[in-house]
DNA sequence: CTGAAAGCGCTAACAT
DNA sequence: ATGTTAGCGCTTTCAG
């Protein structure tokens, strides 16, 4: 920058005032620097302006893995909504399990403090692991943790939400639903274990008795969901519906129900959560739980603005004025992969 | 720090010292600057050294958009190579459209050095913008653009690719084939013209007429995929295969012909581009050229190596030592959206 | 093994 | 309208 302030003629702080458009430079002065900026290709270092500013006008999406569309929606969101008011947003990744989430926030600490806040979507820490994390940085939680009082959270109504998609299975004349993806039921647990508590709770309202056995443990992706259904079809097991714990699982359902010749819908329903863009692709086209997506990012931005409000400092400390903790509104999406209601 | 060297009644600089290892420190010092680090909560501000230390340890993936799933496996592929050595990815996103990736990209020139060097995927500028582009930063380019003889740059053989597949599907009995995402054939002017051109290649090396009007103009993405086909419905088009250009409009695709009520493969083969992790999960699974993925990260993260190597201030300049270009070779990946050869 | 000084590149605050 | 000074928090260099 000095370089370029010799070329022109000026000081320094004439430059950063040209680039920063903050204090007036008279239209003669500014040219100069322009033109001498421009001729020795001068790059204004960031790196020195955050720490000047003590701020970078950054938002960092902190996800477990890159490689899964549901971040990649949400990210886009979130960057949509921080463009419009000139900030920035990253993405980056921690690496899924329990002991790399950890061991990225460990290491994350000083990282984060690269940006103004953080968004983190955690899936395999407990609540003691986030309170054991103490950063000083903005944060807000997305996922299924139990409550860290610390941080403002934001949640999806996965209890709720697979509640819904049971009972409408369950209206439709489903009577052996499997829960692909599901865990002990339980509010507390993670997002399967809820899911599962929905599914649970909806045959409770429906007064039908709901099968353990139909309950298929499996990871969240794509090709656990075709394996779930081959290891039903492998043991035989009876079933008229599915409800796929996350749309991944759900497409890897109906890829395997294909292989297996069960129709869709006709001989088994599905149905997925998460309404990702692509699901609506599927053949046929998959009934599914949408989480309150736009909801859900504009709200994560709003706890987000008041975490940096209360400034860095506060973040650590249980101030009186409490982080936030909220639930997006779940709402059923229904397409080909269910029947309609008999009622 | 200088208050955590004060608590510990040491200097900052063997605070320092203890964090970054670099020095030796005694046992005894060292622990009591570790305690008064936790008792105090010090986090290491990592802009500061980022500041003088001129390196960040980040790479940055600068993508079009968040939500496209080819780039979150890309993000993945290239996270996980630079974890092994200690280095960080964030993912960045310009806004897909030329008008916004320059935008971005101007905007970006102070923003990349942040990061240690940038792998930039632009699919909207033009060579004349890349070479309106100066930027010291270390850089790879991956896309389609035409060649910048300034920096490096990897691509996919997409002409090869297309090529392929035309070819399987011409063998297996096609004769009239929709080339969805297709334009004006063209091996310099962006990826559809390169597969459009793969796919006229394939009917003069089988002596086929291509028909100008299987030409389906559409952007790349799964509702366009699904509009070019109640399109080509409408119209009345004969045809009995589709070349979609990427795998996402392979989808749509495969939603809109299921829509139509025309069997997969039976009555309308389909070919994708791109073999995305899902794809292998469609109904039918979808048959697609594999643009040789790990090559292409691998390849990516070699020559950004070359170029941090060869030093920001060479960046710019047609040093002697030339940045590489180099493609990455196609391979068919068959599943059930395509027949048999019947030679 | 530890410390003091200096500076990375920028900009707020205070001159002029 | 422009310049001077000082300092953001770290680490390299040189001294002890």
């Amino acid at each position: 920058m000095s370089d370029v302030a010799r070329a022109a003629g000026v000081s320094a702080m004439t430059v950063s005032n040209v680039l920063t458009g903050r204090r007036r430079v008279s239209p003669a002065t500014r040219s100069r620097v322009e033109q001498a900026a421009t001729h020795l290709g001068y790059e204004l270092n960031l790196t020195a302006r955050h720490l000047r500013a003590g701020r970078t006008d950054t938002v960092a999406l902190v996800v477990p893995h890159f490689d899964h569309p549901y971040f990649g929606e949400l990210a886009a969101r979130l960057a949509g909504l921080l463009a419009a008011e000139d900030r920035h947003l990253v993405v980056e990744q921690t690496g899924a399990s329990r002991e790399a989430e950890l061991a990225a926030v460990a290491r994350a600490r000083a990282r984060w403090q690269l940006y103004d806040g953080v968004v983190l979507s955690a899936v395999g820490m407990t609540a003691a692991d986030l309170d054991a994390m103490h950063t000083s940085v903005p944060l807000v939680l997305l996922g299924e943790q139990e409550m860290s009082a610390r941080y403002a959270h934001v949640r999806m109504d996965n209890v709720g939400g697979a509640r819904l998609a049971t009972a409408h299975l369950l209206a439709a004349g489903a009577r052996r639903i499997a829960v692909v993806g599901g865990a002990e039921p339980s509010a507390e647990a993670g997002m399967m274990p809820a899911r599962t508590l929905g599914w649970s709770l909806a045959h409770d309202d429906a007064g039908v008795q709901a099968a353990p056995e139909l309950i298929v443990r499996a990871p969240a992706d794509l090709t656990s969901g075709r394996d779930a259904v081959r290891r039903i079809v492998r043991e035989g097991l009876d079933l008229d519906a599915v409800l796929a714990v996350t749309d991944s699982l759900a497409v890897g359902v109906l890829a395997g129900l294909a292989e297996a010749g069960r129709r869709v819908p006709d001989d088994v329903q599905v149905v997925g959560f998460d309404n990702l863009a692509s699901s609506e692709f599927t053949v046929p086209a998959l009934s599914t739980v949408d989480p309150g997506h736009e909801w859900l990012a504009t709200e994560t931005l709003r706890l987000l603005e008041a975490a940096i409000a209360r400034g860095p400092a506060a973040a650590a400390d249980g101030a009186a004025d409490v982080p936030q903790h909220v639930t997006a509104p779940a709402r059923l999406v229904l397409r080909g992969t269910t029947r309609d209601h008999r009622d």
